[in-house]
DNA sequence: CTGTTAGCGCTTTCAA
DNA sequence: TTGAAAGCGCTAACAG
């Protein structure tokens, strides 16, 4: 760029490039040291007004917008929360992760967010990319992690916070729910209800699964009676869930009984194909969903569901990570945020 | 904190407190310096096999994990690219992130992403913050940004990607579509249909207006028939779809025509109250929606939207920022990826 | 209240 | 192929 001299200049830094306004610059402005200017930034009560002033004159007029990068390697503290989510197109971890970020960003933090499919070996690399960054704490979502992820995890000495699942034993602070716990309950329901067939709709997230085996294996071991499963491999959809509903209709012969979907959406898209074929929902087939999402009151029927308080899980999150940043003596460990069955009217 | 000792120390810096094995610590126990390590991880073709053998033992026995601050301070290049969406729980927005993210990462970057609320002031607030972290680029979701917004933005010198609106005279890149066509194509699409009489049903979405301000202007000026509007301020949901029904039936005395709905979670709303108050859809009341959502084929009757491609989005903006990063010659400036009217039973 | 001096852990020349 | 040296822009003691 700036010329092809041979001669071995003093090797001047190229600083020109534009790189944005430093500290310097602004001092310079004012007349006081780049130090004094971080000062003004960092806590105004220990500069006097007028330098204050000054200062801020300086800053307005070139436009200077701090370099956090070399704030955060100089103080190791980066002010950034990575989180990880299977899926940042499902609304249930999308809203755990607003709620999460809205409070953390209240308290000065941004959020990396990175979606890994559901998938264990790219989990583990994002979390070594995330770590990279060294931010103040990361967030994961789920209790199962490769065995080199935990090592990075705990290696990385930064809070730990596992979402969305429970364990007594977690890597560090864990707040969630008991996926297994919901499936019984949901068994228990339907055979509160005099159900004696049940068949159960799920997508394809781990946790589903979980929730589902815990359903079936309740529901037969109450009942005696075994329960037709509809396994996708891939995300809730309304399609799918008609697809499931027909499925079961079709090639299992439910034409009565309680199914439990993997996820509201699911729910939906079966009560439609069941109520098309001209079942009366929950007259001959009902059907319980899970997430209470923000549709699930006003379709028609409105539909019973499993709801777990997402937005909590993200305030909760954001609250154990700040009292753990003011070194907070009583560290949370474990949080068991429970869940809940809305009776409406599709069970 | 290291003893209260009066005696002014050498100011040993802190090294101690585990902040992370370093490239040097790395180098040490490869018997290279700590530039080898850093060369060997950037291109391995520079360092001798045995050499690289050596290092990758080391790192594998010490979890190395590169400080990508300290990388990023030094290269002054970050690898991370920044974004601004107005909501993430808004699967349009949602499902165009993920796109970019997906490619984006695939080249290497990571980003870090941000809701603004529709709110400038917060927008303006959200992007300084943002630069503060050097991104090698910035996403910003729509066209329209305050003064001091644009200031900062041009300042910081890179590439700048206006998506999800259109513009001819973009701050740099800009990939979208005019959402003043949408609104007139709808109308054009009621004309042709033989509808009379129409309505909208807008969630609190600046663009959403547009897209009815547009509709609305458009409409009546082909029909000389004005259009009933119904405005949330709040975001789209299943239940306000079914209010904004209620109130056009109940407070116009809409009962035939045809309603413009500014997302399809509204549409399917004012077609659930429709439904259930005995109106025929689209016999009485004839339904459009906006977006092209999952459910929007699958729920009954299948919903008339507005699609628009939302994963072309955040592909191509990948694209475009790539291609820039390599630097060409040819920088993409305004792309309009246009919209289609998918044609379904509610209309 | 303000300035000086050392780094933070890398990347980038330049030299060997 | 490797290493030495010089920063990147800021924060953290420490000294006035």
């Amino acid at each position: 760029m700036d010329g092809g001299d041979t001669k071995p200049t003093k090797r001047k830094p190229a600083r020109s490039a534009s790189r944005g306004v430093t500290m310097e610059a602004v001092g310079r402005m004012a007349g006081v040291s780049q130090v004094t200017v971080s000062r003004a930034l960092s806590d105004p009560s220990k500069v006097s007004a007028a330098t204050l002033r000054k200062i801020n004159e300086a800053i307005a007029a070139t436009g200077f917008v701090p370099n956090a990068i070399a704030g955060a390697l100089a103080s190791s503290r980066s002010k950034l929360i990575t989180a990880l989510v299977p899926s940042i197109t499902n609304i249930v971890y999308a809203a755990m992760i607003r709620a999460f970020s809205q409070r953390m960003r209240e308290a000065g933090y941004q959020i990396l967010l990175s979606e890994t499919g559901f998938d264990p070996a790219e989990e583990e690399r994002t979390i070594a990319t995330h770590l990279s960054r060294r931010p103040d704490a990361i967030l994961l979502t789920g209790i199962h992690h490769s065995p080199q992820a935990r090592r990075m995890l705990l290696a990385s000495g930064i809070p730990v916070v596992e979402v969305w699942d429970f364990t007594d034993s977690p890597i560090d602070i864990c707040i969630g729910f008991r996926h297994v716990e919901t499936g019984r309950a949901a068994a228990e329901f339907a055979v509160e209800r005099g159900d004696t067939a049940a068949a159960t709709i799920s997508a394809g997230d781990e946790r589903a699964r979980r929730r589902k085996a815990a359903f079936s294996e309740h529901f037969t071991r109450l009942t005696g009676t075994p329960v037709a499963e509809i396994d996708f491999d891939e995300m809730a959809t309304v399609a799918r869930g008609r697809k499931g509903m027909a499925r079961l209709i079709d090639d299992h012969g439910f034409t009565s009984g309680i199914v439990f979907c993997s996820s509201d959406v699911l729910a939906h898209g079966a009560i439609i194909e069941a109520t098309k074929r001209g079942f009366a929902i929950p007259g001959d087939i009902a059907v319980i969903g899970f997430g209470d999402q923000e549709f699930a009151g006003d379709v028609e029927p409105p539909i019973t569901t499993i709801k777990v308080d997402l937005e909590a899980f993200g305030r909760t999150a954001a609250d154990a990570l700040l009292r753990r940043f003011e070194g907070s003596s009583t560290p949370d460990t474990a949080i068991d945020l429970g869940f809940e069955i809305i009776r409406r009217q599709s069970a």
